[in-house]
DNA sequence: GAGTTTGAAACT
DNA sequence: CAGTTTCAAACTC
């Protein structure tokens, strides 16, 4: 089944061909309609796809067999499941909402107006290299003047980057946009079980944007009305889940299946009379900027389109994915639990990801998404996305993680000793012998999705990394060398934060980008309770995957009893390394669970911390208003009796002065301070002491250690020192020789004590000088004759 | 190293 | 929001 057209390669982005991530790794790209390449030009084998030029086939073609597999995903779940090759996998799914709007549109609308034909067709299946990352770009703001309804968010391509764009406020879809270009759909498949729900999406809005680009539902899900219309009549929805699969053989534990899954959920505005779409919107990926006459193409994330993984070789093209130096990063992670009931299939395509650029995975499922998981796990355990969207930045650089709360661990926290890194692990499909075919969604046992455990990075079996850099802190991960495809990333955001849902609810259209860190985001206005708090990003990311099932239970963490009961963990505010949102390694703490064996406690911990204070992961130093200092106490200090001139003091500590905002009492961290100052000149004096005394040590030991290399036995200096080797035992026995007979004879002569000292110390003497001539003779004897 | 002081965070 | 309690770091001896 072909789902990426050959024209794809030529519409990306010079950046993003040059990039290795998008190196294809098997078929040339430019292979010309290839049967393994999702094409408009292959209509017969996907016939409704052809007419449905907005949903993006990324999935390579697949055997009839492995199709079938993929697509036997009656109890699917909403998430869309994404592996790259080397066995990482990725969810992309999200969830329509009820307030979607009916699916009007046919299959046949090739004429649609915003699905023009003209549109580039993306046919070169898209291949993940070794790193497995796929970097969506924050999306523009799409125009009001594109009819789509007011308060959807579109995302939109910038400069042939992926963009992600989330609902307005009152949009609640989730919405990866995929360029227009991308406009070949994938194979979509009639999902056809008569389970249609509504499919819920959220949404995570890049830029601060209130209107919604409408999506014109082409494609003819076969059951795409049914799906999202039975839940809610009104709403209609298509989706369209890209799924991209990549079989690797894996030694003996069987085939690793790398695969990327995105749906795209198609907003068949233009064609409903409502006004208003609040359907969530998942768009895909947008390969190339969208116009208001070209309107960005949505994949329907949830949206099952159906193929199996199909072979590497297939696909030449390359995904379009912006590099990781886009400034900003937002990693988004699945919050809605997965429903089984999602009709929606995904479309398998083979990716590669190159190093250096992160997946975007975006999970949302509801209990009554339709959205179905392809790959093989039918049950919402089964699929476990951790979403990493990076988007381009036209804001503030920042680097934001989205984690499913409601997801199973599909993603294994790795913590390595003594790296201030903390690296999650994206869990490959491992069938152990079961290829991804074999993996059927209605087996539960089916262990598409191996849950997370704890890894090492040294591991040979982490496929996917990604190293998150500590909040605060500007850096590059430099890859490590490794023999696995272990990826690393690169990034040099200044922060990174996490976005997890602070409620159970589904639904939320945060606009991520301007969330300041520790922002808690607030639920959609009637789509429910639910909403996202910023975490750290290297916080999120030691966050066990089977935890946010425990969070996501719509009766777990949402009751006030489970957080107070966590608050009394050794897991809260006391821990430096838990408010750091670090692992406890090597730590004295004691009956810790700051650590992988109590994953779920932790969880709860940082879910409770976050209810009492959406900041509590926020630094506390942070910059300051606009004309004041630089670095600034978020909070300000509460002393009372140190006058914040003691370590107690954390401003002091920080080496920054009180501002406005504390609240301390008889304070002296201020500038014109006299005992700030004189603690300051003491600071420093104290300093030069130790730096003078550091260095006297330094030298001190330098001259002993030449005075050491100095100490040879050999008389090749020309200095005036004597070999210590003329001292030798026949030396000192005639040296006591004659000091014996010298106390003999005085003894002999009855000399007094003193004066027998005396000669015996003379003759001491005598016996000196006559060995030290002896030296400087042989001495100069030698010099001679050397 | 033990004991005290201190202030942030948690708790009520 | 204020008062109290808990806690661990900072500090003192």
């Amino acid at each position: 089944m072909d789902v990426v057209s050959p024209d794809l390669n030529s519409i990306l982005p010079d950046e993003i061909m040059d990039t290795e991530a998008i190196a294809m790794e098997e078929d040339p790209p430019n292979e010309p309609s290839s049967s393994s390449t999702l094409s408009e030009t292959e209509p017969a084998q996907v016939p409704m796809e052809t007419e449905v030029p907005e949903i993006v086939g990324l999935c390579p073609a697949t055997t009839p067999t492995q199709k079938t597999q993929a697509l036997t995903t009656s109890t699917t779940t909403d998430s869309t499941l994404c592996s790259n090759s080397s066995g990482t996998q990725l969810l992309v799914t999200s969830s329509s909402s009820s307030g979607l709007k009916p699916l009007t549109t046919s299959t046949t609308q090739s004429s649609s107006p915003v699905v023009g034909q003209t549109l580039p067709k993306l046919s070169a299946p898209i291949t993940l290299p070794a790193n497995h990352q796929l970097i969506l770009n924050k999306v523009a703001v799409s125009p009001a003047a594109d009819g789509k309804p007011p308060g959807t968010a579109v995302l939109k391509q910038e400069g042939q980057k992926l963009l992600v764009t989330g609902l307005s406020k009152t949009g609640q879809p989730l919405v990866l946009a995929l360029p227009h270009t991308w406009s070949k759909p994938a194979t979509s498949q009639g999902t056809g079980d008569g389970k249609a729900q509504t499919t819920q999406f959220k949404v995570v809005t890049a830029g601060a944007r209130t209107d919604l680009k409408p999506v014109i539902g082409v494609q003819a899900v076969s059951s795409a009305s049914q799906l999202l219309g039975s839940s809610t009549p009104l709403q209609a929805q298509q989706l369209k889940t890209v799924q991209f699969t990549k079989k690797t053989p894996v030694s003996t534990a069987g085939p690793m299946i790398t695969k990327l899954i995105i749906t795209k959920a198609l907003n068949n505005k233009g064609l409903t009379s409502q006004a208003a779409v609040q359907a969530p919107v998942v768009t895909g990926r947008v390969l190339s900027q969208t116009t208001p006459s070209t309107p960005p193409r949505s994949i329907a994330v949830g949206e099952s389109v159906s193929t199996v993984p199909q072979s590497i070789s297939s696909s030449s093209s390359k995904v379009a994915i912006s590099p990781l130096k886009s400034p900003s990063k937002l990693t988004v992670v699945s919050v809605a639990s997965q429903s089984p009931n999602s009709p929606q299939k995904p479309v398998a395509l083979p990716l590669n990801v190159a190093l250096g650029q992160q997946i975007l995975a975006v999970q949302q499922t509801s209990t009554t998404s339709p959205v179905k998981v392809g790959t093989s796990q039918s049950t919402a355990q089964a699929v476990k996305p951790v979403q990493t969207v990076a988007v381009g930045g036209v804001g503030q650089p920042q680097f934001k993680t989205i984690i499913p709360l409601a997801t199973q661990p599909n993603v294994q926290q790795i913590q390595v000793p003594g790296s201030r890194f903390h690296y999650v692990r994206l869990v490959t499909a491992t069938t152990g012998g079961n290829t991804p075919q074999t993996a059927s969604p209605s087996t539960n046992t089916n262990p598409a999705i191996q849950p997370a455990k704890p890894m090492m990075m040294n591991t040979a079996a982490v496929r996917m990394s990604v190293p998150i850099v500590p909040a605060q802190t500007v850096k590059q991960v430099v890859p490590k060398p490794m023999t696995s495809a272990t990826q690393v990333v690169t990034t040099s955001q200044t922060q990174q934060r996490l976005i997890m849902p602070a409620t159970p609810l589904p639904q939320i259209q945060p606009n991520l980008t301007n969330l300041p860190p520790g922002t808690v985001l607030a639920p959609a206005p009637g789509a429910g309770s639910m909403g996202y708090a910023v975490l750290p990003a290297q916080y999120v990311t030691q966050l066990p995957q089977s935890a946010f099932v425990t969070l996501a239970s719509s009766s777990g963490f949402s009751t006030p009893t489970s957080i107070q009961t966590q608050a009394r963990l050794p897991l809260n505010g006391y821990c430096d390394c838990f408010a750091n949102g670090e692992f406890c390694n090597n730590c004295n703490c004691v009956n810790c669970f700051n650590n992988l064996d109590h994953e779920s406690e932790r969880l709860k911990a940082i879910k409770a911390c976050l209810d009492r204070n959406p900041v509590a992961f926020k630094p506390k130093i942070g910059k300051g208003k606009e004309g004041e200092s630089d670095r600034r106490h978020s909070k300000g200090c509460n002393c009372k009796k140190s006058g914040c001139l003691k370590n107690y003091c954390e401003c002091y500590e920080a080496k920054i002065m009180c501002s406005s905002i504390c609240k301390c009492v008889g304070c002296k961290n201020f500038e014109e301070s006299p005992e700030r100052k004189t603690l300051m000149h003491l600071a420093d004096a104290a300093e030069v002491r130790v730096q003078q005394q550091t260095a006297a040590k330094t030298k001190l030991s330098s001259q002993i250690s030449d005075l050491l290399t100095r100490t040879t036995p050999a008389i090749t200096s020309g200095g005036g020192k004597l070999p210590y080797t003329f001292v030798t035992k026949e030396v000192a026995e005639a040296t006591c020789d004659c000091l014996l007979e010298q106390a003999e004879k005085a003894e002999l002569t009855n000399q007094p004590q003193a004066l027998a000292e005396r000669l015996i110390l003379e003759e001491f003497g005598r016996c000196l000088r006559r060995i030290i001539s002896f030296a400087s003779k042989a001495k100069t004897d030698c010099s001679i004759n050397c």
